[in-house]
Formats: C-alpha cells, structure tokens, sequence
RNA sequence: GGGAGUUUAGCUCAGUUGGUUCAGAGCAUCUGCCUUACAAGCAGAGGGUCGGCGGUUCGACCCCGUCAACUCCCACCA
C-alpha cells in the first residue's frame, strides 16, 4: 500500500470515530468488572466548547480511555446543562432581536416553546464538538438537566428537603438584576472598579418631642436617590461629635420622614463624615444593622429599577436618572454640602454584564446549608475525597464550608424547574410533588379543599439541579437502587475547573451524601483556566479564543490534544498558543514516517549478517521502564509529565535510536525476528499513546498488521510492564554516548567515515563494549571499532559516562585543538577535585554528613585524581 | 481588608526526604545541511547570580523569616 507523504488527521478522525461507534466501544453496562466512572461537567446546552472545556474533556478522555485498556469498565457519561440563567437571556435576546418580541408579552408556556425550540437547534453542537475532539463518551446515556426524568428528580429532592425542614421562604437581601428582574446568587455578580461620586448631604436634627434643634448631621452617600428609603441615621458610639444626639432624630430630606439617630461600632469615625444614613431596604449593611436595630424597611425601587411609590418622588424614574434628579433637589433645598470623587466598586451582573445589580429585600426560598456541609467538610478533610493537585484548595474549601451561608435557590425565571408549592389566593401554601398531591396536602392541612391551587411563578437555580448530575445520571433519585446506580456510584473522578469548587463541587458532595449516604466521587482533578499566551483570559470581546473546530481542522484532533496538554500541569493556569498544537501535528507526522520506514522493511529468517539483538534488547526494557514510570505518573493525575515521557520515548529512544540501530542498509532485508520485535513495539507505543492522541494511534495500529475483528488499539489492554534490567539500560546510555563523541569527532574533522576506529576503553567498561560494539561501528559507519586498554600517542579524548575514552585514528589529527580541549578538562578536574577535597578538610563535613556521603565524596576524590593523571599523560604524549 | 497560590533560559514547565562542578527538558532563536522514513526533518550552538534580602546548616533551587511582583478565592465602609 502507497503510505502518503505526511499523515493526514481529517479523514483517519472521522473514520476511527465512526468506527469506534459502530462496534460499541463507548458503550457501557454493568459487568463483572470493576467500573471507571467519570460523568462529563455538564456544558451549557446552548454554548459552544471553548478552550476550557477542550482542556477539560481531553484530561477526562485521557482517564477513560486508559481506564478502558487497564481491564475496567470504563464509563463516560455525557450530558448538558440547562444553565437557566444564560440560556433564558439568550433565548430573550434573540427573541428581541430575531422576532421583536419581548419576553413580556409572552405567556410562560409559549416562552418555553420557544426555548425548547433554541435547545433543539443549538443544543447539538456541543456534542458535535465532543465528537470532533475524540470524546469516547457512551452516546446512549446522554443526559440533560431538563430530562423529564431529571426534572421529576430535582423536584422529589425540593420536596423532600423541605419536608426535612432543610428548605425555607424567607424575606432576605439579594442580588437582583433589575433587567433580567430575577435574583442573582453572589457568584453571579461581577465587581468592577470605576470612579463614583460621594455625596455630603445633611439632614436637620429634631429632638425626642419632634421639635428641630437648628443641628444638622452630615452623611456621606454613594447613593442619594435612596434616601427616601432611609430609616435610621448611623454614628459609633465613640465618636464625641455625635454622643449629643442621643436619643434625637434626623429628618430625611425631600420626604420629611424623622428617623432615629441610632449607635453602632460598625460605623467607621474615619470614613467621610463619621455618620452613615441606613437604608434597609437598598444596601447589605444597612439591612443587617436593620435587622439588628429592628428598623422599618421601606423599599423605595420596583422590580425593573425605577423608583416605586414609597420613593414619593420621582416615582418611575430610573434609579439612575433619578440620582440626578435626587441631587438637583437637594442642592436646590441647600442640603447638599458637596461632592467628592470617589474611588468604588460596583457588582453587575454576570448575565447582562452592563447592568448594575442591585441589592434588594425579597421573597425567596433558601437551603439551609450548615447541615448539609459538615459531612461534606469532613469527606474532603478525612481524605475520602481526594483533591488533585495535592491539597492546594484545602484552606479555602475549609474555610468556605465553615462559614457557609444559606443557599438561594430560587430564580424569577421560567427555563428551569418550576418551584413545586402551590398557594392559594391568600397565600398559604403547600409543598408538593405534583398538583393532584398539592390538592390533598392542602385539604390535609388546611381543612378546605380547593378545586385548584396556583404554582409559585418561579424555577429553581440551576446549580439545585447540577448538584444531582452524579446520582441522577443513573436514575440515583427518581428510580433509586436501579442496577445503574448501585454499579456506577460512587463515580470514580471529576475533572473541572478550580473557579466551581463552591458553585458545585461542594454541593454535589453534599447531595451525594445526603441521598446517597456516598461520596460522589474519590479523586477531584482541578485543571486551572485557560489563558491566551499573553496571560489574558480568553473571551469574546479580546477575540483570543480559538475556534476549536477551526484548530481541528488546521492541525487534527490529535495535534489540538496533544497542544493543550503538552504544558498542562494540574491546577495551573494553562497558556495557550497554537506552536504547541504544530508541535503535535509534527509528533504525528514523526510517527506516520516511522511507519513508513517500518513497512519499507523485508523481514528474512537469515540475513546472513548479525542480527542487532543488543539493540531490541536496550530497547525493550526502555519501553518497560517508561511504561512504569507513566503507570506512576497516571496514579499521582501528572498527566503531562506522562505524554512527555511518551514522546521522548517515541521520538528519541525509538525513532532517534533504535530504528537507526536496526536499520539495515538500503534495500537490505531485515531479520524476521528484529522485525517482528520492532512491530511489537511499535504496537505498544501507539498503546501508551493512544489516550493523549486516539486517532493517529488507532491508523497506526491497523496500519502495522493486518487486524483480526474485535483487535482494535481502542480495547487493547495493557499488560504490566516487565521488571528491567539496570546493566542494558546503562549499556544502552554507554552506547548512545560513544556514538554522539565519535559523530561529534567527525563533525570536527578527525575522523573520517569508513576509518577504522580505535578506542581505549577502561577494564570495567569492556563487557559492556563488546555487546555494543557492532552497533557502534555501524552507527558511525567505520570499518570497524576496535578498543585498546593502553594509551595511544594521538587519541582523540572524548568523555563518555564521564569517563575519558581515547579515540584512535590513523588520520592526522589537529594537536593544537586536541591540546585545548584536554587542558580545558583537565582545569575542570582540577576545579572539582579542589571542592571535594575542600570538602573533605572540613572537619564539621566529616562528621555531620551521612557516612554514605562523605564515602561519596572519597570515591570521587580518588576518580578524580585517577582521572586527572591519565590527562596529563596523555598531554605529554601531544 | 482576610486567605491561598505562583515566581527556575525568550516562552511553557521539571527539579521527588537539603549532598557530585547540578542548574535540566520541550518549544522558540541562531548556524550548517533537500544525507534514500521524516525540511512537519537532521546535526550543532548560544541562552539562567533558580524574584530581592536575611537566617538555619559542614552544605540551600529545596528549610525558616522578610520584602516585591503576579494570580485566584472570600469579604465588600456609606
């Protein structure tokens, strides 16, 4: 078969792919052997793969598919998520942009329509990228968060902490996006840096009877179009400029209320005028020194932003306009003492990133999380949970978990699980499955019956359903101790992004105990974020994220894995540049040529010259050595390091060395046995290579032999590396060495090739010489090498091991250089042996050190002195 | 403001109980080669006071202290 030029990834990926497909590979079920779990972190079902995820899915895939060829039952199960949040904007946006239509004007069952309707169209993609990187994901499990299955989940779990009395409504502060008009977790708001204006306003002083004292107070606020929502006036209790006021009361400008002058450390002297108005209703603070000094709460915003009939004034207006409008009035009243630029911070929202949150008193319904989030310290902190790398986010998760607030879990949208309690028309309510139970419940408890109850208008945050993904993937909540569940649970690793340890790591550890009564996962591998070569994040609005399927085609599936992994450590930030995906296309090109030569080959019983037997000897326990060493570095998730070791070994020890130690001449046979070996390795380290690189290595393998059905690299299984054997590996070292000094001696023009090469060889390394010998006298194509014990007048020194070797020739050799270069090694020895013998004179050395160095340390010394004699001879003789 | 982490060659990273004259790899750069598998390649070369300072030690890239820069998380003083 003609093998083209260079490999070519675009028609060998789709292939293998569908190939692996058709024969069931990826599909899992439970047997007899031990499971590999690994559930994908759920994409968002409208998004694209960007760097990040590819990071994350190739390390997922790497696990798995090496999992698969360990003798485990590998399973990977894919899925998507609803992401409430970001698809209910987009499909909000594109309904606005597409069809002129605000969500406003629909009804909540014609907006999901059209929602599912976008989930249909787009939610592909993200799977077709899957399959374009070589994802081995079992495609009959995909799961989405909104699976009428999952969904019926994520309501039993409501229903069920609510009736564990885990589930509250409460009126609380949070985050709202006054545009989306929904609640905001805090995760979900970004802070930005800007220059804001502070504001002195003074409000005059009343006493305890209401009458003005002609004082004013001075505060110092940020946002003046609140203050008509003020219920209190702050100062600490220390600061003698306001001890006085005791007891009195201010007077809120523009709406005339008189609010208590109230005292609280919270209060900093320092900052601005020492005195603080408190707005309940608008600020974090100021509604927990409300609550603290049980203050009235007026709420002077609507749900959109504008200001609401509390306000008094300027009711709908905008809140910003009406900051304007609020010190325009002020200044009028002279109430304004002045402004000052000030430096702030301001939080906007995740979703709608120019719109400014604002914090608001509202209903909602929350989780009580302290429970939950012992047991779920304690699984990570005892080391059931193991975090990769190392401990590194212990602190933090510690930290996080012991001051862990109450969970806000409801979201004023309608793309998610609808909130099961059902209330009548004066607002009592039940929580339920399902309506016909919500009507009995009610009836139960109520004493009444009702023909029909209305559902609460708000769903769930998507993270209440992600933190299921583990356990209802496999059906774990609604059909618990199905076959799936009890053979798959406890999944075995999570590969995810440091930035969601809280969102959901935790939370899904919480789940998995509380409904599983088990961890959800042993081992967490963190990967860190990705990053464009300058360090930047990748975004939208820089344009330095690549196209992943753009990449793929450039350089292959193949290559892009290799790239983003190559210089990926665990938990570290990942730089990412394209040189790197060029670097993988070239390791497969490297690869496809060694095949080439390979194939070239005619293998005969009897070649009638010696067979290279020291060279596949070297080789195989090579191979060995590095098979363990990544075996190692698979255990410890040093996933980089492993396709490092794979590659050297690949580039360097097979193709660098061994195939030119075998290589017979041009359009010479090669012998049967050497050949049949060279296919086997071969063969194995397409094997080690086949999670980093699927594609490349799966053609390879088809290509070295003709394939038996059912023999396919994508099911081989590993065999445990054998035990090697130090001496051919050191033999081995000893060879490539002595072949790099005489090419280098060549290189210089003091040997010529086809000469015949003598060597000085000390006593201890002559056994092994004599096993290397013929393949040193090929590699440098000299007649032969032959070896003395005595100096010769005119060698050649080279270092080998670090040993002098003396290399003979009959040509004229240039004594001049021959001269530096052995003075330079002789100021080297000397230098080195004046350290260890400095060392050596020092008593406190001798007598500290372990006797095993300080015996070192003599040997060395006497090497040295051994070594630095043989130079000067060899001097005398030039 | 609190906490965690990082800092080794131009770039990305190794460096495993402190012990060779130990400062490494890959990529990039430069030089020379179209040598019969591979120019997506081969052969060479240059490049770093291991962030600064101080300490412990016979000995420090490694341990301790301190300072600096960067990153992330948490909190969020009107």
């Amino acid at each position: 078969m003609e093998l083209s030029k260079n490999y070519i990834p675009a028609t060998a990926e789709d292939k293998w792919y569908q190939y692996w497909m058709d024969k069931q590979y990826f599909r899992s079920v439970p047997d007899g052997r031990p499971p590999f779990t690994i559930v994908i972190p759920p994409p968002n079902v409208t998004g694209v793969l960007h760097m990040g995820h590819t990071l994350n899915e190739t390390v997922q895939d790497i696990l798995v598919r090496h999992a698969r060829m360990s003798g485990f039952n590998a399973c990977w199960v894919p899925g998507s998520d609803h992401a409430s949040i970001a698809t209910e904007t987009k499909v909000v946006n594109m309904l606005k942009e597409e069809k002129g239509i605000e969500k406003s004007q629909l009804t909540r069952e014609e907006f999901l329509k059209y929602a599912h309707e976008w989930k249909e169209k787009y939610g592909g993609i993200i799977y077709h990228q899957i399959k374009k990187l070589g994802c081995s994901v079992d495609w009959e499990r995909v799961n989405f968060t909104m699976d009428d299955h999952y969904y019926k989940a994520v309501i039993k779990v409501f229903v069920d902490l609510y009736n564990k009395g885990l589930i509250y409504r409460g009126a609380r502060m949070i985050n709202w996006d006054p545009k989306a008009k929904t609640a905001l977790s805090d995760e979900e708001v970004e802070y930005k840096e800007l220059n804001g204006k502070l504001y002195h306003v003074k409000y005059a002083v009343v006493n305890a009877a209401g009458e003005a004292t002609g004082e004013f107070i001075t505060i110092a606020t940020q946002r003046p179009e609140t203050i008509m929502g003020d219920t209190a006036i702050c100062v600490n209790p220390e600061d003698e400029r306001y001890t006085h006021l005791k007891g009195h009361y201010a007077v809120v400008p523009l709406v005339n209320r008189k609010v208590p002058v109230i005292f609280d450390e919270y209060v900093d002297k320092e900052f601005g005028t020492g005195a603080l108005k408190v707005t309940p209703a608008h600020d974090i603070n100021d509604y927990n020194l409300g609550l603290k000094h049980n203050l009235e709460v007026v709420d002077t915003l609507n749900e959109d932003g504008t200001l609401s009939a509390a306000a008094v004034v300027f009711v709908g207006e905008d809140r910003f306009r009406a900051r304007k409008k609020v010190v325009a009035a002020l200044q009028e009243q002279g109430l304004l003492v002045k402004e000052q630029e000030y430096a702030t911070r301001l939080g906007y929202s995740q979703r709608n990133p120019d719109t400014v949150v604002e914090p608001r008193i509202s209903t909602q319904w929350f989780v009580k999380m302290a429970d939950l989030a012992q047991p779920a310290l304690e699984a990570v902190v005892s080391g059931d949970v193991k975090i990769h790398p190392g401990d590194r986010f212990m602190a933090t998760y510690k930290y996080w978990m012991e001051n862990v607030k109450d969970w806000c879990i409801s979201r004023q949208l309608w793309w998610g699980q609808q909130i099961p309690a059902w209330y009548d028309e004066s607002g009592q309510f039940v929580v339920a499955e399902t309506h016909e139970e919500a009507l009995r419940l009610y009836a139960q408890q109520y004493g009444s019956s009702r023909a029909s109850l209305r559902q609460d208008e708000d769903c769930l945050d998507t993270w209440f359903s992600s933190w299921l993904w583990p356990i209802e993937v496999f059906h774990g909540v609604s059909q618990p101790g199905n076959a799936d569940i009890n053979y798959y649970y406890p999944t075995s690793v999570l590969v995810t992004g440091q930035d969601i340890i809280f969102f959901w790591v935790a939370r899904m550890i919480m789940a998995g105990l509380e409904y599983k009564q088990e961890k959800p996962f042993s081992d967490v591998y963190f990967t860190g974020m990705v990053r464009d070569k300058l360090g930047r994040k990748m975004s939208k609005q820089l344009g330095n994220s690549p196209d992943l399927l753009e990449l793929i085609e450039r350089f292959g599936a193949d290559a892009v894995r290799f790239g983003i992994m190559i210089s990926s450590p665990a938990g570290n930030d990942l730089l990412f540049d394209e040189a790197s995906c060029e670097q993988g296309r070239n390791f497969n090109n490297k690869m496809w040529n060694a095949l080439k030569l390979v194939k070239m080959w005619k293998p005969v019983e009897n070649t009638g010259a010696p067979a290279p037997e020291f060279a596949v000897e070297w080789f195989e326990n090579r191979l060995n050595e590095v098979h363990a060493e990544v075996e190692k570095l698979f255990k410890d998730f040093r996933l980089s390091e492993a396709l490092k070791a794979i590659y050297s070994l690949i580039w360097d020890d097979f193709c660098s060395w061994y195939l030119e130690w075998i290589k017979p001449g041009f359009e010479q046979p090669i012998d049967a046995g050497v050949y049949e070996k060279t296919i086997s390795f071969f063969e194995r380290l397409v094997q080690l290579l086949h999670p980093f690189m699927p594609f490349v290595t799966e053609e390879l393998y088809h290509l070295l032999r003709e394939r038996k059905a059912g023999d396919d690299l994508v099911v081989r299984q590993f065999t445990a590396p054998a035990a090697t054997h130090a001496a051919i590996l050191t033999e081995g070292a000893l060879a490539k060495e002595v072949i790099s000094s005489i090419r280098d001696a060549r290189n210089k023009n003091q040997v010529k090739p086809k000469d015949t090469i003598g060597l000085h060889i000390e006593t201890r390394h002559q056994n092994a010489f004599e096993r290397i010998e013929s393949i040193i006298a090929k590699q440098v194509n000299a007649n032969a090498v032959a070896y003395t014990k005595e100096p010769v007048n005119g060698a050649i020194a080279l270092v080998v091991q670090k040993d002098k070797f003396y290399l003979v020739t009959d040509r004229e050799v240039d004594t001049a250089a021959q001269k530096e270069q052995l003075l330079k090694d002789l100021e080297y020895q000397r230098g080195f042996l004046q350290s260890v013998e400095k060392k050596l004179a020092n008593e406190r050395f001798v007598q500290n050190a372990k006797p095993e160095v300080v015996e070192a340390e003599r040997r060395k010394q006497s090497d040295c002195l051994a070594k630095i004699q043989a130079l000067e001879e060899s001097l005398k003789t030039l």
